[in-house]
DNA sequence: AATTATAGTTATAATAATTATAATATATTG
DNA sequence: CAATATATTATAATTATTATAACTATAATT
């Protein structure tokens, strides 16, 4: 077959430094099987659920916050409700739909932003997320 | 006096259609009695307490909600933990340094994104949100 | 000014997402 | 395979926020 998704999770996490356990796994196959994804706790969750891997909630944030602390995932904060991970990590921004809660990457390459000015005496630059929020019509 | 803080609050309030209580108009004072702010529901209501206002933390929520409805205010998302309310609601971006949890403005004036692409078919732009997240050095 | 109706405030309880705990299970290493 | 280190789990705890329902203040009307 073309892609091996099993050990493609699997190099994923060794590169990480995390064991590769069957819960990690299977979210690492969710998460990363294709394409970009948003995700909050409990959507995932209810997905492991869905795909029959037997998984508590508990451990589903605690890998979010594992993966996330290993580049893996970024956060991104968009509702003040809920908390939204992104398996993109590279620089880039969003459209966010606050109805329906659905959020959709927009490419950073070709986003520029100009006349920002120097950030605060003291401290550093650390990343500037852009959302862009819309709404049905 | 140069400021008539008191009479200031009071028609803001009625301007905004809302019923200049002792409480609202207390926060009114402390919110735009000099200068833009940012505040959090428990900071605004223990300044209210420290100034001797009495007045409910539920009174707080329910304040800048309807503040936050009537335009007075805006709410910024930042920060998983906790909501935020910007007295400036002219269109403008913000620093916001994650580990005091300091907000900071960016005039929107000189800003510009470019690159940006047209927003989903069916959707309409209510809004463009830049944080620039900082650290201490 | 007194009365009535409306709206606001409050203490408290409820909710919901997330995090901590401590017992149990699994994976790794020698 | 035994010993050790690390993960997972169910459950409880925590935290910010929102709902509730009794009470109080304000405004409108007489």
């Amino acid at each position: 077959m073309a892609t091996r998704p099993y050990s493609e999770s699997l190099e994923r996490l060794r590169a990480a430094g995390l064991r590769p356990t069957r819960q990690r796994l299977a979210l690492a196959r969710l998460l990363y099987g294709r394409g970009h994804r948003h995700v909050t706790a409990e959507q995932l969750h209810a997905e492991a659920l869905a795909a029959t891997v037997r998984i508590s909630l508990a451990t589903v944030y605690n890998s979010l916050h594992q993966f996330t602390e290993a580049g893996m995932l970024r956060e991104v904060v968009v509702d003040p409700a809920r908390r939204y991970f992104d398996t993109n990590v590279e620089p880039h921004h969003h459209f966010f739909m606050a109805t329906d809660g659905v959020l959709q990457d927009i490419s950073g390459k070709d986003v520029s932003i100009t006349g920002l000015p120097a950030v605060p005496a003291g401290t550093e630059l650390q990343g500037i997320d852009v959302i862009v929020r819309i709404r049905r019509n």
